[in-house]
RNA sequence: GUCCCCGUCGUCCAGUGGCCCAGGACAUCGCCCUUUCACGGCGGUAACACGGGUUCGAAUCCCGUCGGGGACGCCA
């Protein structure tokens, strides 16, 4: 049965060497894409053979990202540290069958040597030297305990063919290939032998990986070839690129996943930006009139995503797109699928609602499309949450000036204390008869009960604030208004009945 | 340096020989709405890297140049 009408099983197999970045969040996510797409089975593997660089810690951090990514694995995760057996079982096949050879180079002599090639204008590969030795010799010297890598012999001649599915038919020369270590003198695999060993005793079909291992492909299929295994289906994802058209780093900001979800990135949003970095739906994805659709769902994506639409070309990530998609999503979200989301940032903030849950979600349905990031829930729009609050001194200084709109309020307030009607169309027409009377403009009344009311001076319709918070609390908020006499930066409002 | 890959608005994509003097989204600019800020509505600026072919016809196919990226470890 050709291999693209298995039942697909694919994999994520990250090394435990740094956190979840972007890139890799992405690959895991196309990975995961098309296992739900096409009812295959998606393997987490931890490529941890280099101790060294390798923690548990990342691990950790590695399996967080993708939980807080909703990128679920049917398998594993596995981990690479614990199958050495498989590895030097393969190795010792390759030395069987003559397509591997004991190298007792030593680490330094190949630094020295690649650095005398590459001074000369040379390419810095390994010399083939101990690919002569006779198999009798190595055997004795290996036996006497000289220590010694295991490298696979590249053939001669000839080219390395794979069909990649993103970016088609693939050719290396083998004479650029050189030959590869496959197991450390210490008897740790290398990727190259790892990847490979394990990619064929797992089964995987699919291989969908970063475009920075098509080099390393042909490495690959050579030992498929020796190994007598079938070839999987290549498709290597073209990389994300920082601002600048570099390789994405630190030094771009952010990229770590973990900084997504710390900026307050909802999962639902943060996947559908990745998913449309390098993929598209093509005309799968076009709206009732033909317009190309920007806004998926996860399922809606599971149903579209196909190899096909990957692009061949890197792209650049973009913060202001990520910002967009996060807006998008908190205003597509009901609030009761925003609240765990919400709490999950009072926690880390330690701010405790003091209203009822209904109340608090009629708050975040009113608030939501003014947000930017779920921390904003936390932060400038605690007002609706709590009866503590901060007054932001920008919002005082715009719409709070003076004094005598601060006395304003507070007589305003004492009016709505007074009043027997608390309605959207009575509360409005009680700030306007009292501006007329008082032979002031509404709009400094709006613009100053808006920030005694809230904090700040950007809020939802007034009248809609005022109908949240109720009858009390408005009052009580507009009679301790503050202005910009009352340096009240860490103003509280009075608690209210 | 060698090898591999890529090249449509600032950015992400659509486009697979005529439907394209190139379409959408983000960003940006202007107008409208308006009690603030968003949202929304309307409109604008803005790209087929360059040069040769092939063809009646090319963003789409071929070649070259240039540009960008990746890989060249007993790292993954």
């Amino acid at each position: 049965m050709p291999r693209s009408q298995e039942t697909p099983r694919v994999r994520f197999a990250p090394s435990p060497t740094g956190y979840l970045h972007v890139g890799g969040a992405r690959t895991a996510l196309f990975n995961w894409l098309f296992a739900r797409h096409t009812g295959g089975t998606f393997i987490l593997r931890i490529e941890d053979t280099d101790f060294e660089r390798s923690s548990e810690e990342m691990v950790e951090g590695i399996l967080d990202g993708m939980r807080w990514l909703g990128l679920n694995w049917d398998e594993g995760p596995f981990f690479q540290s614990r199958r050495l057996d498989l590895y030097k079982a393969t190795a010792q096949k390759l030395l069987d069958s003559g397509h591997a050879y004991p190298c007792f180079c030593t680490k330094e002599d190949l630094e020295h040597r690649r650095k005398v090639a590459s001074e000369a204008g040379k390419p810095p590969m390994y010399d083939r030297r101990c690919s002569i030795i006779d198999p009798a010799d190595a055997g004795a010297r290996r036996d006497a305990g000289e220590p010694a890598a295991i490298r696979f012999r590249v053939p001669e001649g000839g080219v390395t063919t794979f069909d990649d599915a993103v970016v088609g038919r693939i050719e290396f020369a083998n004479s650029e290939i050189e030959d590869f270590v496959l197991l450390r003198s210490d008897g740790i695999p290398t990727y190259h032998l790892s990847v490979v060993a394990d990619d064929i005793d797992m089964r995987l079909t699919h291989i969908i990986r970063g475009a920075d291992h098509i080099s390393n492909t042909p490495k690959q299929v050579l030992q498929y070839r020796a190994l007598g295994a079938p070839l999987p289906i290549f498709a290597h994802v073209p990389l994300i690129l920082g601002p600048d058209k570099t390789r994405l780093s630190k030094r771009h900001g952010a990229t770590s996943v973990t900084a997504y979800k710390d900026m307050g990135i909802m999962p639902e949003a943060f996947r559908n930006f990745l998913a449309l970095l390098g993929w598209s739906p093509g005309g799968a994805g076009k709206d009732t009139q033909g317009r190309d659709r920007e806004l998926f769902s996860s399922d809606e994506l599971i149903q579209l995503f196909s190899l096909e639409g990957i692009s061949k070309s890197n792209a650049v990530f973009d913060n202001d797109k990520l910002a967009w998609f996060n807006t998008e999503w908190i205003r597509r979200s009901s609030p009761q699928e925003l609240l765990p989301l919400i709490q999950a940032e009072w926690g880390k903030n330690g701010f405790l609602p003091t209203r009822s849950e209904p109340e608090v979600l009629a708050a975040i349905d009113l608030v939501k499309v003014r947000a930017r990031s779920l921390t904003d829930f936390a932060g400038s729009f605690c007002a609706y949450f709590s009866d503590t609050f901060t007054f932001d001194p920008a919002a005082i200084a715009k719409f709070l000036k003076d004094s005598t709109t601060r006395d304003l309020l507070v007589e305003l307030g004492g009016r709505y204390s007074a009043a027997t009607e608390f309605t959207n169309a009575s509360t409005e027409q009680l700030l306007r008869a009292f501006a007329e009377e008082k032979g002031v403009k509404p709009g400094v009344l709006i613009n100053g009960a808006r920030v005694a009311l809230t904090g700040q001076a950007v809020a939802p319709s007034l009248f809609a604030v005022m109908l949240l918070l109720g009858k009390e609390r408005v009052a009580s908020r507009l009679q301790s208004a503050p202005s910009i006499d009352t340096p009240a930066l860490r103003a509280e409002a009075p608690q209210s009945a």
